[in-house]
DNA sequence: TTCGCATATGAGTATTTACTCATATATATT
DNA sequence: AATATATATGAGTAAATACTCATATGCGAA
């Protein structure tokens, strides 16, 4: 428990967090639409999913991260206030809307056609 | 929120809301409880405080602290999880003992006759 | 007023953490 | 094999944080 609080006792990783509720993401959207450095990036990602609250896989020199079911499972009241939380929280529109602009940018493989 | 979570990400703080979430304790019986250092229980208390998670009040020269009602309000999901999870942590039986053994000292003005 | 008790706070120390730049590592293309 | 791209990791730096000891502050009793 503590160690999940710790990996969400952070701005970027929760920022991180409200655009990965919406769909998995690979590193370098992350890094396009929160502005982000991609080692940064890189390592908060990891720090989530070493707390068990992100899932990875890799596609080429691609790495795509998402929720993990299994947090979702078993943290049900904490997702569910995260969920609630972090749509209201100051950063979540502006990031949101970055992301809708990123969309439109082809950045890694998933978005070739 | 990420306060919040800040205030949370310390082992020391959930034993000391875990102990909390029974009923409303003063500095002294914390220190005693977990064995901790009266400035270090007063720290951690005013953080948890600070955060909105704790009130509380003075009589005479004892500070007694309870979890906020404000905050079980606002953050119902949150709240539902710590109860939860707080109970299955590892220090949870072995601190609530120790209190019982607190309780049978006289600490505080509210525990004398 | 002085003394005793409870607790908050100052200060020092060690550890942890967030961020950056550089580069190692992994994968694909030529 | 060489080159390009994506990402994880090493290393350095500054800031934050946890803990302790000492003591300032607040309250009550004598």
């Amino acid at each position: 428990m503590v160690e999940i609080f710790k990996a969400l006792a952070e701005e970027s990783r929760l920022r991180i967090l409200a655009i990965l509720m919406e769909d998995e993401m690979c590193v370098c959207e992350i890094e396009e639409c929160l502005k982000m450095t991609q080692s940064n990036v890189s390592r908060h990602l990891t720090a989530l999913k070493n707390s068990g609250i992100l899932d990875s896989y890799k596609k080429a020199q691609w790495a795509y991260y998402k929720v993990s079911n299994k947090f979702k499972e078993d943290n049900q009241d904490l997702w569910l206030y995260l969920v609630k939380k972090l749509k209201e929280s100051p950063n979540y529109h502006k990031d949101l809307d970055e992301c809708q602009n990123c969309k439109r940018i082809d950045l890694c493989d998933v978005r070739k056609p």
